[in-house]
DNA sequence: GTAGGGTTAG
């Protein structure tokens, strides 16, 4: 019969038959308590075990073990640490197999005080010398970052096996010591496929791309077969670099060695190639992806949203929705995103009430993208609504907050949000800059936005962008102060570039100075000789002082060049139709119509600051003006 | 012990 019970219990997977073996056990064969409870362990039903270990008067200290193991595994880190002690606090013995478990959970709880503690049982139950307790040790010390105590345990080992030293370079790696893992890395006399790809993943996540490639190099110079993990950190040096050429190298590397080619190797393929701007072979990559987990599916919405691909990134989460995959914090960043960048009013809001229903909020990203795309949507009052109600700001929350102002107008507000800022002691960036000196170009605060620009540097240690300067000379101009402008350009720190002498030639159009028109467009014309509206304005600028004979002069020059005017179209969505058409444009079919809405939009735009997008797919098109 | 996805500006 007891045979028998065995094997039913091995059989057993469901709770409700396993409950019925219970109810056995307890009435005849109370000593199978323990095999019973391991068993459920075994089957991962935690809860239950519990229960049933609550009842056992005495339970050994193998019991506790397979306890503390089970806790482990399963992520329940706290669990594991709290039997870990109770099991210290009822025993007189402490199983070996329990240390190993209790100490990696500690380090994932980031709890250092009760590792600590645990060490020094290790030495008092006299286990201070074994191999496989010491790397759970260093492993320990080295993710709370004491990388002291970690050395000092790794210093102690007699016969150091490869594991010991992955533990302590992954550990230098993670604090940034990337020339100490290096040197631990050379010492080996023996590496696993684990020292390898701990040294290119230190190299990886600190920056050093192209030492990351040459152990990889190394690697397969030695005839170390990469594994999957190899080949996912390459591929995602590839994505950080934009790399193609050697993404396709990986890629080939999988195909000719028949390399498995698992979930998270495709979505670092997948990534690789979003993050090349190759998103349509990104889509082939997913398309012929066996399974996919909601990581792959935000990797493919995000490579979408990124590359300026919006319609496809929420018709891909549609699609995701229809297949019953349940959209996390990650995705809904990247679908947020896309609806900012189409200024979907209807689209965002559905996503918004989605969002604050379910309460993901709360997670900085999510808030963050979320109140920009109501910005973005102008729906400002919304964005604030978010950013106030937002417990943790960031940041970037405060970045698209005052950006978001900036952009609808409302620069005074953009500008008390940055004191607001201040005092809350988050430190301003580049990007907070960008959006406050926009706020002063709109408002014509040219003293205040020279403030902020000096500021940057003075302040707050930021050298400013080319973006930065464009702003500050935008903001001479507008008030007229073509010749600041001018002085401003001359001692910039850096090579002005287009936007900045484009900034000002039309700037000396609107106030008819022929002498910097000249200076602007002599620059322009170095930097891009083909774009012909830079001929076009010089010449109208000769027109409107009455130089008739250099405006020509420009013209025959750009038809010498063999420079065309290109069409400027503008478009716009009714109905969920895009239309397009040039400027005087009047032989669209729904010409009065489509006038009308461009007219009153047309005013909102510019007051919100707001250029229309250009790059939408040809396909789409309702109409298309043949000229 | 070593692997994959996110927000702001330009």
């Amino acid at each position: 019969m007891e045979q028998n019970l065995i094997s039913l219990l091995q059989s057993s997977v469901r709770l409700k038959e396993l409950k019925q073996i219970h109810a056995l056990i307890f009435k005849k064969y109370i000593s199978f308590t323990p095999f019973f409870i391991k068993r459920l362990l075994h089957l991962s039903i935690v809860d239950y075990a519990r229960l049933v270990f609550n009842q056992v008067p005495q339970p050994d200290q193998y019991l506790y073990c397979s306890f503390i193991s089970a806790y482990s595994k399963l992520s329940l880190y706290a669990e594991a640490k709290k039997m870990f002690f109770l099991m210290h606090h009822d025993l007189a013995r402490i199983s070996c197999f329990a240390f190993s478990p209790a100490l990696s959970s500690c380090a994932s709880l980031m709890a250092t005080s009760e590792g600590k503690q645990i060490h020094s049982l290790v030495i008092n139950y006299g286990f201070g010398s074994n191999v496989f307790i010491q790397t759970t040790l260093i492993d320990f010390y080295a993710k709370t970052g004491d990388l002291g105590s970690a050395k000092q345990v790794f210093d102690e080992i007699s016969v150091k096996d490869p594991a010991s030293y992955n533990c302590l370079i992954s550990g230098y790696s993670k604090s940034g010591e990337v020339l100490v893992a290096r040197n631990l890395f050379d010492k080996m006399t023996e590496r696993t496929i684990v020292s390898w790809n701990s040294m290119i993943s230190c190299y990886a996540h600190n920056g050093h791309y192209t030492q990351a490639l040459e152990i990889f190099e190394r690697m397969q110079a030695v005839k170390c077969q990469p594994s999957e993990i190899t080949l996912v950190t390459i591929l995602s040096i590839c994505a950080k670099l934009g790399d193609l050429e050697m993404g396709l190298r990986v890629r080939k590397l999988i195909e000719n060695n028949k390399l498995c080619r698992n979930m998270i190797v495709s979505t670092a393929l997948l990534e690789m190639y979003v993050k090349c701007g190759a998103v349509n072979d990104a889509r082939r990559e997913f398309d012929q992806m066996a399974q996919r987990d909601i990581v792959a599916w935000s990797a493919m919405i995000a490579g979408y949203a990124q590359n300026g691909r919006s319609n496809e990134a929420l018709e891909l989460f549609e699609l995701m929705k229809s297949e019953n995959v349940k959209p996390n914090d990650v995705t809904l960043v990247s679908v947020l995103s896309a609806c900012a960048q189409l200024g979907s009013v209807e689209h965002g809001e559905r996503i918004g009430k989605y969002i604050e229903s379910r309460g993901f909020a709360s997670n900085v990203y999510v808030g963050s993208a979320l109140l920009d795309m109501y910005a973005k949507c102008g729906n400002i009052r919304k964005a604030l609504q978010v950013f106030d109600q937002m417990t943790h700001k960031d940041i970037v929350s405060w970045n698209s907050m005052i950006g978001g102002l900036a952009a609808n107008g409302l620069a005074e507000d953009a500008i008390s949000l940055y004191m607001k800022m201040k005092e809350a002691e988050v430190k301003p960036n580049d990007i907070t800059f960008t959006g406050l000196l926009t706020a002063c170009t709109h408002a014509g605060l040219v003293e205040l936005g020279l403030e902020f620009f000096k500021s940057m540097k003075s302040d707050h240690n930021i050298i400013p962008k080319v973006e930065h300067c464009a702003c500050i000379v935008d903001l001479f101009c507008r008030s007229g102060r073509l010749e600041e402008a001018y002085k401003f350009i001359c001692n910039m720190e850096m090579e002005p570039n287009v936007v900045i002498w484009g900034t000002l030639l039309s700037a000396s159009r609107t106030y008819l100075n022929v002498e910097l028109a000249e200076r602007s467009v002599e620059k322009l014309l170095i930097l891009e000789p083909e774009n012909s509206g830079n001929y076009v304005l010089l010449s109208n600028i000769y027109a409107s002082v009455g130089r008739w004979q250099e405006a020509l002069k420009v013209r025959k020059l750009m038809k010498d060049r063999r420079i065309q005017k290109i069409a400027a179209y503008s478009w716009i969505e009714i109905e969920d139709k895009l239309h397009k058409f040039l400027v005087g444009d009047t032989s669209h079919p729904r010409f009065t119509e489509i006038y009308s809405v461009v007219d009153g939009l047309r005013l909102q735009m510019n007051w919100a600051g707001y250029t229309p997008n250009s790059d939408l797919p040809e396909e789409d098109f309702l109409y298309t003006d043949s000229s």
